[in-house]
DNA sequence: CTGAAAGCGCTAACAA
DNA sequence: TTGTTAGCGCTTTCAG
């Protein structure tokens, strides 16, 4: 800036850090006005070039487009990341390798602190080429490899506190509308609802459930599987087939949840919190994935046990679940 | 990195940044060599540094999480950003001021190129101080006091074209269920929906325009309003409100588009695509709002006439729209 | 209390 | 064809 302010760069950089230097009030004064007059902005590069570590964090994400709620795991990792300091240079690849690499590598170059990789949908990665040359944790995704740290949601969990809701109110036929693609979330959600039922004392029945397209169409298609099962209640794999089922049932004028009673996963927000009646449902934590990967990027958080540390899916009760009408 | 290559520092410069240079095969060779063994990556703040000028890009959003497709906006704007060797800082401030001034800030400290300024709904806003200091473009909102370049979706002919999709299949009388938040949204699609009447031919009924909650509870709540107005088409502000009618029309066994066709506005995805019938819609065109936005703040793109630059909405047909039954 | 000087990793003349 | 040198804007000893 300058010492247009009559005194010297250290005594300029000591009263803009107020390091704990002593300096006279006459130059402190002094050094005050010229940065008001000047409009005067430290070079935040200069700085991390002298202090050898920047303040960035990176994210690269595979789709911040893709699905709707993927946008809150920066939103998490960028609040988490703001509040100790640091800021996200933010990466999008829509899943193409080479926009990968290039990303990845710019990263290094800003000398960040880490790289956050995080995937729109759950599952195992390849660890792509460079990360290792970073502190990387990845978020809503491991790898099979290398051990890596890595933040998921916890779907088994998920799963039983979804079929809890539904047997806290008694049901004993409860369906589960799985989906047919293989994931993590596909075995998770299923364990999860097996441990329900068993910790019910109620029987596992494999033709309670069945596998659909994961959208608003499986679920509309699955209606009379649904109804043939004489299931009290649904699980649903996503809220989006919980719609799907909403409809199909309205169309044969049966009723959510007098007849049957639905409870969905993700708490995706515009289908959950406005369907008729509301949706009960899971919510997939992706705001707070974004929070935790940045927590442990920085140490702040420990992950104890080997694998991925779960976060936990809460619960998020509505209108679709009563007691069942016959049992 | 090292003279452990044996040459000096420029001689790495040039062969790293091939500049014409004329380097020799075996001093190539050695600088290529030592690149690999060091794992040598060149530092970006210090070439920033001396260049005196960064390739940041700064994104302040006021909500990256609030709405779904928000995302699509640092979307689009990272996307056409990387292309152009730029780097996306974002920030998010969830409309808090505090975090608003520090988040610009920190980008005017780091240098940037300019700042995107975004806004999850359309609307006018006051200028963030600070923001002045660096090359600004609005996106999704505008500024009523500065003259600050923006860019937002052209809400008038989008709500022209919504009407018009009605109008094109012999639909006369034509129900516009508009929001009652005042808005740029608001007045800009009534004012395309007038016009599109007016081409048409149609009298403009106001008893026809209802203004409503703008979400499916909105929607459903209009069904008798819509019904007793005799109309055979519907224009709703938004595909939520479409949800809603959808609902409330079931309820009472009518029939979209058989009975009452209808037309959305956002092209929400989860919603438009998957309700039954699929929703014919016109699309907020958030992606390329950002992509536009770097652009005008690149000078690739130069808004002509005063005022914001819209960008149009496509109308995305599906299936929500038939020939009245009845006139 | 304040300033001088070295140096962070790099680029850009300019010499050699 | 290659090396030397002077900074970019800042922090940080170390002297005064």
């Amino acid at each position: 800036m300058a010492e247009a302010a009559g005194v010297s760069v250290s005594t300029v950089s000591h009263v803009v850090n107020n390091t704990g230097a002593r300096i006279g009030q006459d130059a402190r004064e002094r050094v005050r006005r010229a940065i008001e007059d000047l409009g005067y902005r430290p070079n935040a590069m200069a700085k991390n070039l002298v202090k050898g570590a920047s303040r960035f964090l990176g994210l690269v994400a595979d789709a911040i487009a893709s699905t709707p709620f993927a946008g809150q795991i920066i939103h998490g990792a960028q609040d988490e990341a703001w509040q100790h300091g640091y800021v996200l240079l933010v990466a999008n690849t829509e899943g193409n390798q080479g926009a990968e690499a290039s990303a990845i590598s710019m990263m290094l170059e800003h000398k960040v602190r880490g790289i956050l990789y995080s995937t729109w949908y759950h599952r195992a990665i390849d660890l792509p080429a460079g990360l290792a040359e970073a502190d990387t944790v990845l978020v809503n995704c491991y790898s099979t490899g290398h051990p890596v740290p890595a933040v998921v949601p916890d779907e088994s969990t998920g799963g039983r506190d979804a079929t809890q809701m539904l047997v806290d109110q008694g049901h004993q036929r409860i369906a589960f509308l799985n989906t047919r693609t293989p994931s993590p979330a596909r075995d998770g959600r299923l364990a999860g609802y097996r441990q329900a039922l068993q910790s019910a004392g109620l029987p596992f029945d494999p033709s309670l459930v069945a596998e659909v397209q994961p959208d608003q169409e499986g679920g509309y298609a699955a209606v009379d599987h649904i109804l043939a099962t004489r299931a009290t209640g649904v699980f649903c794999h996503n809220d989006r087939v919980a719609m799907g089922l909403y409809d199909g049932l309205r169309d044969r004028d049966l009723h959510v949840p007098t007849d049957v009673s639905v409870v969905g996963f993700d708490n995706q927000e515009v289908i959950a919190a406005h369907l008729h009646p509301t949706l009960s449902t899971v919510a997939l934590p992706h705001y707070e994935l974004g929070r935790r990967g940045v927590r442990v990027l920085l140490g702040l958080d420990v992950i104890e046990r080997p694998g991925p540390l779960a976060v936990a899916c809460p619960c998020v009760p509505r209108n679709s679940i009563t007691r069942p009408s016959r049992v």
